[in-house]
DNA sequence: TTGCCATAGTTCCAAAACGACACTCAATAC
DNA sequence: GTATTGAGTGTCGTTTTGGAACTATGGCAA
């Protein structure tokens, strides 16, 4: 089976994984949590790939996770703002922090 | 950035997903929440391919999230079973399940 | 004692996704 | 003019995935 085929699953946590349960999916979104926007901001925060970025973007606005709202008209830019619908997803990245916290204790710094 | 080095991120949502954060991982460990322990059982439940099932599981013992316990000696074989720190999770499942079951109601049955 | 089944993986290969880096395009800044 | 910024695309080689077949170990049954 496909990665993709979860999102018509019986079950909801499939179905939510379907939309952020890829790799870096969350961590966009914690950085729109975290008051980013753009595109430019995602990447040194992150540290992914513009590629990837690019791709993660168009499928949340297409989840409707996120929204894309125009800041200038020319050239055309965006900010990526979470819609109501993508802020709900606040406790699931609060539980991840948590746990990460207790669990996770970081072993050495990194610039990121 | 490759996705291993998340693990020593300084946020803790990036390194619990350096655990957690990719595909199927998380399927896995709904179903050790609903009781499933065994390597058939997770493959007729999430679907995944077998390859991607010993890799994850794999790593999920390696990261102290889940505990090989033998209920055969010959031939070996293995309960997979959630440690504390894997109980742990429970709180983001929840919210993942709760999220899905609000804004992503199913579309069509699936027979998995 | 040969044959079949079940469990738990492994191996192989093709297809898709990823990672790194260069390049584009529009506008503004120097 | 030339350089810079923001938001992506294009290319290309490397990983990861998906699918199917294969292996290993033992139980059971004819």
């Amino acid at each position: 089976m496909k990665w993709s085929d979860l999102s018509d699953n019986w079950c909801p946590v499939a179905r939510t994984l379907s939309v952020v349960g890829d790799r870096w999916t969350m961590l966009v979104l914690r950085d729109c949590f975290l008051g980013m926007s753009r595109f430019e901001q995602f990447i040194e925060s992150s540290g992914m790939t513009r590629h990837i970025l690019a791709d993660r973007l168009k499928r949340l606005v297409e989840a409707g996770v996120l929204e894309r709202v125009a800041y200038t008209t020319t050239p055309k830019r965006y900010d990526y703002v979470l819609t109501e619908k993508g802020k709900e997803l606040a406790p699931a990245l609060l539980s991840l922090r948590d746990w990460g916290k207790k669990h996770l204790p970081v072993r050495r710094a990194t610039s990121a």
